[in-house]
DNA sequence: CAGACTTATTTGTTTTTTACAAATAACAAA
DNA sequence: TTTGTTATTTGTAAAAAACAAATAAGTCTG
């Protein structure tokens, strides 16, 4: 009872967030083939049945092919299809979309971060994507410790406090959101070490060992 | 720049919540093909480029065949693939979930309902799917208007009450829900409307008339 | 027809959370 | 040593939520 149908081609997308200069970016990719060669879109590619157990381990290649390592937080976004969204037919696009620090790009000559709000013209669909993608993490990031995922292993409550304001998008009490956060259990300081400048000294923290995956929890 | 790779069966499949007796319930259909002849599963369908927009119109197509009408609410859950799924070979799903009264059902005796925390074995992947579907619909209860969908368009803030109670598994004060949930403004009164029984008369509501898409704010 | 009974709805009080405002702490540079 | 600047804590007021109980409105029973 195999279907008589043809099947759409199947690929992956990825939405690929950082912060740089306290604003919220996506990575860009200049297309190396038709269509729409020469633009800039959202890194992407094929499903491989022979090199792909599934369409994430897809992404997870086609973003270690953009950046070179594993993203620290992946996850599905959304799946678009339809006969219209590309040129060359009837697709099925799965789009993920992962969080990265700033700070393991930086030596990264091809990744290119351009702010969310202020993105060039992008081919395919890809504008409803991001738009997706933006609403997703701003709407999580205001109940678990996703923002967290887009600072280096060590940063300060005011960096943290920072991306959270960023992400969400509103401001946050910088006592309450001190407390909420710790006691959440989400992030420890780490022991006698501070970042030092022309001031008081910041207590560095990090990731509570427990919280490899982002903790759901209202902040 | 076509692909030269083979491409994989992309299909839909549908967890179809609905609550009866106080319990919260999927529907599921006997399978009439191979693989899997006979066995309860997710009521599901290929994709057909003909016939579809795209996937979310093929999950509604499914839907209708099954119930014999749309569902009030439907959402794309989450896309599975991989070799391994089905015994067919290479396949991709993308998975919606819907919520149905129960009302709009309990006519139809194709329509068989079973306790999510009861289900046979199911076929394929499908018990990770419901798995993954049952937790969505449990972390959206949580801060939306989602399980009033699972409702008549006429009901009582004791049935909603229980409602929620059920779709998020845990105990509710009474007052403060009346209270959060009025603020919110996501039911209405229907004016001069009870329903009456050996007791005292309880106040009618019906989904406020902005709603009709669920309201994502905190319960 | 007067309770008794049952469910609906409201009220009050306590506890917890959050918001707002300000004080204190820790350093560097002048 | 004083000033400047950021970090961190403290205190108080306001709001929200949990808890407990009273009141309301009908039906049913004797």
């Amino acid at each position: 009872m195999e279907p008589a149908y043809p099947q759409p081609l199947v690929m992956v997308d990825t939405a690929l967030f950082t912060i740089r200069d306290e604003r919220l970016r996506l990575i860009l990719t200049r297309r190396k083939e038709p269509p729409f060669e020469g633009l800039l879109a959202l890194p992407g590619g094929f499903v491989h049945a022979q090199e792909d157990a599934d369409a994430e381990a897809a992404a997870r290649r086609v973003i270690r092919g953009k950046i070179g390592f594993d993203a620290p937080y992946l996850e599905q976004l959304f799946t678009f299809s339809g006969v219209a969204r590309d040129p060359r037919g009837w697709s099925v696009s799965v789009v993920y979309y992962a969080l990265i620090p700033w700070s393991l790009l930086e030596r990264n000559p091809s990744a290119e971060a351009f702010p969310v709000d202020g993105l060039p013209p992008l081919p395919f669909d890809h504008q409803q994507i991001v738009a997706k993608a933006v609403e997703r993490l701003r709407g999580k990031a205001t109940y678990s410790s996703l923002p967290a995922f887009l600072l280096p292993v060590e940063f300060t409550m005011n960096d943290l406090h920072r991306i959270y304001e960023q992400t969400i998008g509103t401001r946050l009490d910088k006592a309450s959101f001190r407390h909420k956060i710790l006691e959440l259990d989400i992030i420890e300081e780490i022991p006698n070490r501070f970042r030092t400048g022309a001031h008081r000294p910041a207590q560095l923290y990090r990731l509570s060992s427990k919280v490899l995956t982002p903790f759901e929890r209202k902040i």
